[in-house]
Formats: structure tokens, C-alpha cells, sequence
DNA sequence: ACGCTGACTTTGCGATCCCTTAGTCAGCAC
DNA sequence: GTGCTGACTAAGGGATCGCAAAGTCAGCGT
């Protein structure tokens, strides 16, 4: 647990999440769709996508604000927008100023929205690495003023560091079943 | 602040940051380097380096045992690594096994401990897509078993959704001194 | 009717990502 | 010293990402 330690070649140690059940066999379990982490980086894992994300959170809406405010060219915005719309992260909705025709602006789905700890995550960790400070951002809680970071939090309300974390599989019993459903379908692959 | 609001086209609103100070007018300020989340996308901001850091978390540290868990190829793996070496998210240290000649294991830095929120957003987030939920993990504190998800919160613990979000530039006086420089050395580009 | 503008779409290209296959290299085992 | 293994490195290729430039298309202005 010994955080903050950059006095030369001492490294942190075994500061690492504890592999609980079936799964600390860590070998025996390999992600072919189950991890969210995947499943999720196939999603938003691309740099526009995420950009977009965020200059929709500071409130843009429509495409040319959009595209010039993340410097992504049209052609990019335009089929990443397409993209996230249709993996439900924004929705698009016609609007008319007076004397214009019907154009549409885009506005974050509730699972869009749901994306604003993964940013504040990175932004946080951005935070560490070279580059300009002061120009940078501050977010902060509109109610008292406070800046926010993202923090990991069990449901008992106790932060939680990496080495007091802990993993295993969610349904066990089941996920052991359905391995060795696999195995008799294919010839076993790991086990030898 | 309507979320879960799933009931057919009506749509979320403006649930999105309140933009302070000169950030307000957000088109007047180009995000060149100053954006810490396209930083931290620059450094881990590809599926592989997210892969191995959750590697890295749950244990692994020789080559082989994170090229294999993260199915990654021998070649993305090694040249990933290298990099993460390079961005201070890894280090190596040397071991020897009885009867082995010296190896070298990986293990995160601080800074790459502290990609756990963002993993966990991660995480998160992938919950509520498409995919197999039995097979997937939970990630529990181990003090109490509850399970673990990131938070975005203020300084003074409140948690903080993102209509109650505030971004404003860090030191605006510097930032408004600074373009006015840039724009001296080369033609004004977004005023008229 | 003609041009202009805002909002895209299409096209063609270079860069990056990731894969497979093949090779290297150091030390044991024999 | 020959073979083997674990840990890489190198070479070549397909897919995806992102860019610049050009094209489309609807309506407003004249």
C-alpha cells in the first residue's frame, strides 16, 4: 500500500486486486465477450468518440460546433456521430431557427451521459502527465464550488484502492458449466 | 435532470455542464495540448495498452502470462509494453526463477495504479451494453464485500451529476495573456 | 434562375493498430 | 554442442482511424 513512492528503483510491490474464487486460477478464464472493459472499449474506445463525448457534455449540439470544437475533420465527426447514434450514446432531434430549414442537433442519451466518469477518470489521470497546466480545465460541483475527481467507491460508501480491491466471476457455478459445455463442443484447449 | 427516461423519443434536455467565465464562450478556445483527457488517449488510449493495464491489475507480470490473458499477439504485447516502460505506467524488474537465467516482470507504477478509476468506469459503463452479464466479474471491496464502481465527486464528498458539473478555465487571466501572444506570432484565426 | 450557406457525404490517402508467421537469443538439460 | 524453452523481435499484411478536398442537397437571398 505504499503509495507516493518515487524515491528511485523501489518498485510498489504487489499492489494489486486480489483474485477471489474459480478466478484466481487466472488462466483457466479467458474474456472472449464477458469483459465490460472490452465490450466497452469497442464501443467508445476511439479517440473521436470520445471527444465528441466530452464537447457534448459541455453542451454542444450541433454538428458544426461539434466537429470544429474536437478538431476532428467533417468526415470524421459525421460517421463517428452516426455511430453513437446508433449505439444509443446520442440522439438527434430536429430543431428550426426562423428562416432556416429543419436541421437536427444531438443530445446525450442517458447512457451517454452515463460516460461522464469514464472522462472525469481520465481526465484526472491526465492530469499527471506532461503538458500545460494552467490552460487546462477545472470542473467543479456547481453547489459548493469544489473541484470533483473520479473515485472508485464500494456501495458501502468506503473508498477503495487497487489493493483492497477484489475480483471474481459473477456466477460461478454457472460459468464453469458453461465452459465445460464449450469444451465438449471444440477439443479442449487450456487444460492439457 | 430527467434520467431514465426511456419512454420513446422524448428526449433527455440539457443535462449537461454549466460553462463558466471566458469558457462560456466556448468556441474561443481551441483545445491544442491543454486538454488532459486527449493526453491521457494519447498515452493509453488503445484497446491493447487498456488490456494489459487490467492485466497488470489483476496480478499478471511475466510477458507470457499478459500476452496470453489479454490475447493479445507476442509482437503487441512486447511493443506495447515497451511503450507503457517508456510512459512511466510499467516497470521491470528482474527475477530469477531456480534454475532459470534472469527474466524481467512488469509491474504498474503509481501512475499506472492510478488508471483503476478509469478501468472501473470502464466497467462500469460496459454493464449496460449488449453482452453476456453471468459470465462477467464483480469487483468487491474486500473489507466489506460490497462491490466497487467509480464516482464522480467533489472535494467536500458530495457526488456530483453532470448537470451539477461546472468547467471553467484554470487560470483564465494566463489563457486570455497567452492567445493574445499566439495570436500576435501568427494571424487571428477564429475572431471576426 | 443563380449563387450562397450550413450540414453533411464521398473519395482517396497516410498512419496506426493488431494479427500471423518466422526468427533470435540466453541459458539450462543432456 | 545440440536441442529445448521462455522471452522476446522482425517482417508483412489487413482493418480501422483520421485527414483533406471535393461533392451533394435544401432552402434563403436577390
Amino acid at each position: 500500500m505504499n503509495h507516493m513512492n518515487d524515491d528511485g528503483p523501489e518498485v510498489a510491490g504487489p499492489d494489486v486486486m486480489e483474485l477471489q474464487g474459480a478466478f484466481a486460477r487466472r488462466d483457466d478464464w479467458q474474456v472472449k465477450g464477458w469483459c465490460r472493459i472490452e465490450r466497452a472499449l469497442d464501443v467508445i474506445g476511439t479517440k473521436s468518440a470520445m471527444v465528441i463525448v466530452r464537447e457534448l457534455l459541455y453542451g454542444g449540439t450541433k454538428f458544426d460546433e461539434l466537429a470544429r470544437r474536437t478538431q476532428l475533420s467533417d468526415a470524421v465527426a459525421s460517421s463517428r456521430l452516426k455511430q453513437l447514434l446508433a449505439d444509443g450514446i446520442v440522439e438527434r432531434r430536429p430543431y428550426r431557427e426562423p428562416g432556416q430549414r429543419t436541421r437536427y442537433e444531438y443530445v446525450l442519451t442517458d447512457r451517454g451521459r452515463a460516460l461522464f466518469p469514464v472522462l472525469t477518470a481520465l481526465m484526472d489521470w491526465g492530469e499527471h502527465l506532461e503538458g500545460d497546466r494552467r490552460g487546462g480545465l477545472e470542473v467543479t460541483h456547481r453547489g459548493c464550488g469544489a473541484p470533483v475527481s473520479a473515485v472508485v467507491r464500494c456501495a458501502e460508501g468506503h473508498e477503495v484502492s487497487v489493493d483492497e480491491a477484489a475480483a471474481r466471476i459473477r456466477d460461478e457455478a454457472w460459468a464453469v458449466a458453461a465452459r465445460e459445455r464449450g469444451r465438449k463442443a471444440s477439443p479442449p484447449a487450456v487444460d492439457n
